[in-house]
DNA sequence: GGGTATCTTTGCGCCAGCACAAAGAACCAA
DNA sequence: TTGGTTCTTTGTGCTGGCGCAAAGATACCC
């Protein structure tokens, strides 16, 4: 309706965190990593977003800059709505909103696990999960196991867990000498996921 | 309206991490904590609530049961709504999805940066902002600093910070020795919250 | 094709923070 | 008051994972 197509390189931002929140967006193609920097500089990756999701309904309401930074992981495609239109539209229409809702509520969730696991596990466990994670979200089927299909470099999975590049890398190393993934350069396959749910989620800690 | 009021004692729990979600609750007195379990027991804190504010916003929405545990801190009244009696009163009221919407979206915010600093700090920032953070939501003046003016024990505080009750204590044995905080059983003041606000932000991690 | 930038692996030393233990302090209930 | 419970402090030893460094691997660009 009311909406703008815009396209975005691999490695492009969309938004800075803390530019003005001017839009609402919605990811048609492609994929968008959501990130926050430190003072210091240190990234933290917040989650990747798959084609269909739509993000920065956070800043749009409150009146507030973006909290996070969007770039795109690869070519992207995105629908965009300015401020005002999306809360007329909410208005009207009562129910976009309350599905609104509840897709942040499932946000919010997802948020207090990954807190929690952030807060109460070892590094290996997260690792496992966040592969796990990104293998439900954009796994494809590959010979011998489930692809995550997008550049992941060893620093990012580091900062989605909460760890160093080195771990991470040492970790898959050895899970590859086992036998449960396969890597290459930005790219992980799992070769045995049900290996590695029972890493994620052993009582042993 | 439609509402029905509730009264909890101190370390009732108002509903237990898996129940079925069938209200959404208003804080109109007291204190109560939302907090997480692990299979293996381990407990993390969420947040705490003050007075004013809702929460099980989320579960009502999805159909999913309560994600988390809400206990009272000390003796809370709340006042509850069925859960269909929401749903129409937000599509009667839009403006009543939006505002909420927009208490959600910045839960979400809140939690990202807790994410970030949980992956990114030291323990001791992590202490000195979750101390901040607390007494800036309840935080009573008191004589030479900011009474937290609730129970607290170091156990509650590392359930927070995702470290130990040791950790925490011997931290705050050493900011008491630098007259920072003064503190008893369950109980901290602030003596010189802008030092604190120095550990929290220095550049120095 | 050759040079450069980026990503990955691996060895090594080290320390922040954990785990356990044990004693002390504050609170409560009868 | 006494005994029990819960909370706090502090000592000690240990280790998971960090930080650096340096070499190898892969992709990209002119």
């Amino acid at each position: 309706s009311a909406a703008t197509l815009k396209e975005f390189n691999k490695n492009a931002y969309l938004f800075h965190q803390g530019d003005a929140a001017d839009q609402f967006c919605l990811l048609i193609s492609g994929k968008v990593k959501l990130s926050q920097i430190t003072e210091e500089g240190q990234q933290v990756i917040l989650r990747y977003l798959s084609p269909g999701e739509a993000f920065a309904v956070i800043a749009v309401l409150s009146n507030i800059p973006y909290p996070v930074s969007a770039s795109a992981v690869e070519q992207a495609v995105i629908l965009c709505w300015g401020k005002q239109c999306m809360v007329d539209l909410m208005e009207r229409y009562p129910r976009l909103a309350i599905n609104s809702l509840s897709i942040l509520a499932n946000q919010i969730q997802e948020f207090q696990d990954r807190f929690r696991e952030l807060a109460t596990e070892r590094v290996e466990r997260r690792i496992a999960r966040s592969l796990l994670r990104l293998a439900k979200q954009t796994g494809r089927k590959a010979d011998h196991g489930v692809l995550i299909d997008f550049p992941l470099t060893r620093q990012d999975l580091a900062e989605m867990t909460g760890t160093t590049l080195y771990t991470v890398s040492r970790t898959l190393s050895q899970w590859e000498r086992d036998g449960l993934v396969s890597s290459k350069r930005e790219q992980v396959t799992l070769l045995a996921p049900h290996q590695l749910v029972v890493i994620a989620e052993e009582m042993a800690s």
